[in-house]
DNA sequence: TACGTGATCACG
DNA sequence: GTGATCACGTAA
């Protein structure tokens, strides 16, 4: 069963970037389904400064983060990289969690040929990755989690507290003493956690 | 540890 | 218009 609204119109993104993992993500490209569990993710909050909506700052790119939850963010990264996020929180309110991680689920083949490759070993393990494997880009940013191409699903799996680690965001040295926030998220032990 | 890669943003 | 920047991945 898809994610409801009220699921991502929570208003704490740091519960909700906890709460999604063990969901499952799911495309459906050119009626392709692929899709994997959620065993990564870092939650964005406009009052901090690794966030692209920091102090409210709405550009182009940033601009559905502003939306109420229940949409998702899609943008390129260093040119090379598409990288997915999920919008939360009320209308107006920038937040969003970044999924950084996946375990394979649905059309492993089809996400092997994706990623160019005849084996599942970490093939969506990182942003970038994940996007690649699961065929999203720019092409699905602000799409409605409800609909038919990009959404999330209860897996029927349970993420306890004593199997969720916190830790501090990849990637954000720029954000000063925002970088140390333990707003990453992932499941303890997971073989498919992305590593650098 | 170095760097490719190109959209985006803040300047003018 | 232009230059600096960047929520990564890979090779080495």
């Amino acid at each position: 069963m898809k994610l409801s609204e009220s699921f991502y119109q929570q208003s704490d993104v740091v519960k909700v970037a906890r709460e999604l993992l063990g969901k499952e993500l799911i495309t459906n490209i050119q009626n392709k389904i692929t899709s994997g569990i959620i065993v990564e993710t870092e939650a964005y909050s406009w009052k901090e400064k690794g966030c692209h909506a920091y102090n409210n700052r709405k550009t182009t790119r940033n601009a559905v983060m502003f939306q109420p939850g229940g949409f998702s963010y899609v943008y390129l990264c260093y040119g090379i990289h598409h990288l997915v996020n999920v919008v939360t929180g009320g209308d107006g309110v920038a937040e969003a969690v970044l999924i950084r991680a996946l375990e394979p689920s649905a059309g492993v083949d089809l996400m092997q040929e994706r990623m160019n490759t005849d084996s599942d070993y970490r093939i969506t393990s990182g942003p970038g990755k994940l996007t690649k494997a699961l065929g999203i880009d720019r092409s699905l940013n602000g799409k409605y989690l409800l609909g038919d191409d990009l959404w999330i699903e209860d897996s029927g799996i349970k993420v306890g507290k004593s199997n969720i680690v916190a830790s501090k965001r990849i990637g954000i040295d720029y954000a000063g003493e925002d970088a140390h926030l333990p707003w990453r998220f992932t499941i303890k032990d997971n073989t498919w956690v992305s590593r650098r």
